[in-house]
DNA sequence: GGTGAAATCTACCTAGG
DNA sequence: CCTAGGTAGATTTCACC
């Protein structure tokens, strides 16, 4: 798809908020409301932007401790890794998942309440899995960085 | 700061799509448009809600290359945690940093249009730090779940 | 790039527990 | 007294010019 550097530094504002009106943003972009809400409809309809999300506060809602959790399978036939992207998939403390190069085979990233909750979850769901050699959990101390617009 | 179960179900509804109307808000939580909509203005001003933000999606803009790097420091004085903290805050292709319990002392995550500049980002700009004594990169093979909601 | 109709938000007001 | 629902003015979006 074609985009130029308008675009970008459209993507760029709309990630840090998307709430603003098509006025707002044609003044960043030096762009009358209507070119700029054109736009973003243009950017939307090309599957650019997804979707848009609320950015909730972990440690307001309660989920005080965030960790990274290196997987290593103990074997690697497709129906192994199937059933534990099943198990991926139906724990909601679990944000994200991938699929990495190196060392670990995956790498999941959790939300829990407190480390009771954390431990329980790599006891209980994550190592009793059939495929699960080894798991090292690694707790987030700080972030240093908070999740950031992607660079464009 | 009190949040019900139906505070809970809010929370979750927006961060998967924020540009519900209050009265389709109001439809799932079995609530009337005003009520829906009063209650997204406090989560705001509660600060639950940090803000809204556009999904991009990063391989249909070109950043084809995901990494998780981490990094080992040289030395834990407080000065050459503030460069590097420097250093990541002025590195737009970082966007999440973690400070990490265990093996590592941060983890880096990483979007990049192709390999060689990630490994141009590795070689010249994370390794030339003075305090970084190692680094080890990871690459993305796949997202086998995508960033998703916090668990409510 | 501009304009107007349609939709949505939000502040205020009223009713009920 | 606090929480829920309804209504009207103001803003914003979007299709058309």
């Amino acid at each position: 798809m074609a985009m130029d550097k308008t675009d970008s530094a459209l993507l760029r504002l709309l990630q840090q908020d998307a709430n603003q009106t098509a006025e707002s943003l044609g003044q960043h972009l030096r762009l009358s409301p209507s070119q700029a809400g054109r736009r973003r409809q243009r950017l939307e309809a090309a599957g650019l932007i997804s979707g848009y999300a609320a950015r909730v506060d972990a440690e307001a809602v309660g989920l005080g401790v965030q960790a990274m959790i290196q997987v290593h399978m103990a074997a690697h036939a497709p129906d192994a890794a199937q059933s534990f992207a099943a198990l991926v998939a139906a724990t909601p403390e679990i944000t994200s998942a991938w699929v990495m190069t190196g060392d670990a085979d995956y790498l999941l990233r959790i939300f829990c309440t407190d480390l009771a909750a954390l431990n329980r979850l790599v006891q209980e769901v994550l190592l009793p899995h059939s495929s699960v050699a080894r798991v090292q959990s690694q707790i987030v101390m700080a972030q240093l960085k908070p999740d950031g617009p992607l660079p464009l």
